[in-house]
DNA sequence: TGTACATCAGTGAACGCGCGTTCACTGATGTAC
DNA sequence: TGTACATCAGTGAACGCGCGTTCACTGATGTAC
């Protein structure tokens, strides 16, 4: 048994990190296999040893990204499951909706860099982009059912499928747009809601003082 | 002068139809010059004498999509500029993000079926991108201006850029999924909370009688 | 401990293919006489 | 009114190129003796 096990599944780890972030700056069609084995220290030719195509490839990508997911990178970062969820879910959002998120083609997430290349790809990889969806939804629909006190607004899950459409819809709109300043007034605007959905469950409702305290506390 | 003046120009909207619909269909680089020739019944030597290269008929194809907007369609479907604006702001939400506009992948908008390949494409058709997006941008906010009566809620700009992330994310995920069921759970949520906020600019708060006497508007 | 060996991760040349673009041409058209 | 002609929209063969995928091979490795 020559090479050590882990071996193999370094290098296959390493052409999947090469690939998405190839793909999250340039698209799927637009990046060769070449490139990503190259970009992984690799010659072409190795490639079909670790995977069945290249469709399987940027399946792979997309779940590799769901394992470490910002929800994940800020729950390493001090706040365990028994902190407060809403405070998780509040700090993906402004994290979503910022410049950073903005700027950072290489790390940003799958499901706005590659909405319609996931479309029009495989059954895996749609599967692959419906489980990142279902982590962002499960995060933000446990932080509306931890905060709503019998109140009379729409359900944790309508809000939540709300706040993800309205993270992805921002960021998409502000990606493709030619204007910087609109797509900054894009994430502002979305940014600033979506807290406000979080934080009372009633945005368009709360006073100006109210939004003070929201964007002060930030 | 050989052929009539509109000869040309008829042949070159025929090319850019074509484009739109298949570029709608299977995405931009997943296109071929010949493909769209064939569809506008032309061969591929033709396409130079009309545009300077692909990436221009992309340009072209989102522009003209942008000149035959939903908008403009409900606008000569009776409802002339001085008849109550949130009315086609409000049609324009539930056509969006509907079932029929969901499977409607040659007609549906560019917004939606070409985030990614707008994103990676060159300045000209990131411009067209821009100016659709104003324009659905321009509709609702003159609808929240005209519905605003001095309430508490967020300003008519930040509505109308929150109502556009909404349409296009909710969209956008619905069509990339691999679960029907989850894209109609989206579509519903998103249609919900956008009519709620069309139509009180208060949508959380409204409770479950006022939810049914919108939904049964409808 | 040292060596021969079997394994298989990785190599790189080659394959067929379809792409965007160019170009010399053809032939349908409206105009001039 | 009829005909010769200049124009130019449209044709289709050809170009160079890079792609995804295949395959015979090579050589670094851990194991068996």
């Amino acid at each position: 048994m020559p090479y050590a096990p882990e071996h193999k599944q370094k290098t296959r780890a390493r052409i999947i990190d090469a690939a998405r972030s190839l793909f999250n700056q340039r698209g799927f069609a637009e990046v060769s296999i070449d490139e990503i084995m190259a970009e992984a220290g690799l010659t072409r030719g190795g490639f079909y040893h670790h995977f069945r195509s290249k469709d399987a490839l940027f399946a792979e990508a997309i779940l590799q990204f769901s394992q470490r997911t910002p929800c994940q990178q800020l729950e390493q970062m001090g706040l365990d499951q028994h902190s407060p969820v809403d405070q998780l879910a509040q700090h993906l959002v402004n994290a979503y909706l910022s410049q950073p998120h903005l700027q950072d083609l290489n790390g940003q997430c799958p499901l706005v860099a590659l909405p319609s290349d996931a479309a029009r790809a495989g059954v895996d990889v749609r599967k692959a982009y419906t489980e990142l969806l279902q982590k962002m939804l499960g995060l933000f629909e446990s932080s509306f059912q931890a905060n709503s006190e019998g109140e009379q607004g729409h359900s944790p899950r309508t809000n939540a499928l709300v706040l993800a459409s309205l993270c992805v819809g921002g960021m998409v709109l502000a990606r493709t747009i030619s204007e910087p300043a609109l797509a900054e007034e894009l994430l502002k605007a979305t940014q600033r809601f979506g807290a406000g959905l979080l934080h009372t469950d009633s945005p368009p409702q709360q006073d100006t003082a109210t939004q003070r305290r929201v964007a002060a506390a930030r």
